[in-house]
DNA sequence: AAAAAAGTGTCAAAAAATTGGACAATTTTC
DNA sequence: GAAAATTGTCCAATTTTTTGACACTTTTTT
């Protein structure tokens, strides 16, 4: 798989861009710079991006992070494989909460560090090209439940909707 | 199953305990408050608790947040089910970020509002619940592969660990 | 653009897994 | 302690998965 491969950096500020770009280029393939976020789905639908850094606030005078997030959910509905860490240089606990919770691979705040920034799109790079074999999602995911179940194997098998008697024969194993 | 059971709150505030406990109590079945975290999985190991509220600083003159990441981190690793809902008086971007990633239902700031935190361990008790019927959870997990390898049905068997025909066959339902 | 490589759609037979019914032996619940 | 629920198993009937094969299409390489 790609070598961490290209970078979607998305802020209505030129010098944050460029900053970005300096900071990023030496660890990626490719970084690509938006100046809107308009442009977004676009340029996903091109290029091959491996992780986006988006920028929370577009509207001027807002610092809701509103804006982000609306992005965010509309990245997310259209390319749900690619990760995007969020950035803000308004420390909000709520909007880094939600952000998150909205399935955000990361939240970082302005004016961050290099390594750490380069570390949590790499991080994100790699969770996202992580790939469970089935059986294993399986297994886990039985194990969850009849954990939930406190080992009531007839109820855990109703809740899988699977037979009992395979779920008993799964777990055997 | 349970209607919004047992909330465990671990707080070595007193008064915090006590206002924790005033707000929850009408809407939960049990409120138990801990002021040592210590005793959390002692009774986590005797009570059916459905979610809970943890403070994140223990340590007198701590308030990294430290402290509450350890204890999140143990009651995952013994009651993986067991939904946790950190709250902290430091509006702490990072550490929310980390408390979440760990595996945090949510994350509060004190002082809470206090819909806002009843909706919060509701949600997340909701969701603790929630469970995926395997076959659902094939399905998902197989379309967001097989977009992943944009199409490849071939590449996506073997990540998968399933024949090509199985995958295919599996696809066209 | 031709050749080579990779991937698709499909079939059939063999192997493996799932299901539904059944039943004695627990275990849990009231 | 009786009643209800669950477990551990077995079986026969199905269903699913696998494996191997083959013609055809698409993509990649040269």
């Amino acid at each position: 798989m790609a070598q961490y491969g290209t970078i979607m950096v998305v802020d209505d500020n030129p010098a944050i861009l460029t900053a970005a770009k300096i900071t990023l280029q030496p660890h990626f393939e490719n970084v690509i710079t938006l100046s809107s976020p308009k442009d977004i789905i676009s340029t996903l639908n091109q290029e091959e991006v491996n992780a986006i850094l988006l920028d929370m606030n577009f509207t001027a005078g807002m610092n809701s992070g509103h804006d982000g997030l609306q992005w965010l959910e509309n990245i997310h509905k259209l390319h749900p494989d690619v990760p995007v860490v969020l950035i803000t240089a308004y420390a909000d606990v709520k909007l880094a909460v939600t952000g998150l919770k909205m399935g955000a691979a990361d939240f970082v705040t302005k004016p961050w560090n290099n390594e750490e920034l380069i570390s949590s799109l790499k991080h994100a790079i790699d969770a996202s090209e992580t790939v469970v074999p089935l059986g294993d999602l399986e297994t886990q995911h039985i194990q969850r439940v009849v954990d939930k179940c406190h080992g009531n194997i007839t109820r855990a098998s109703e809740l899988l909707g699977i037979s009992r008697q395979t779920l008993y024969s799964k777990i055997k194993k």
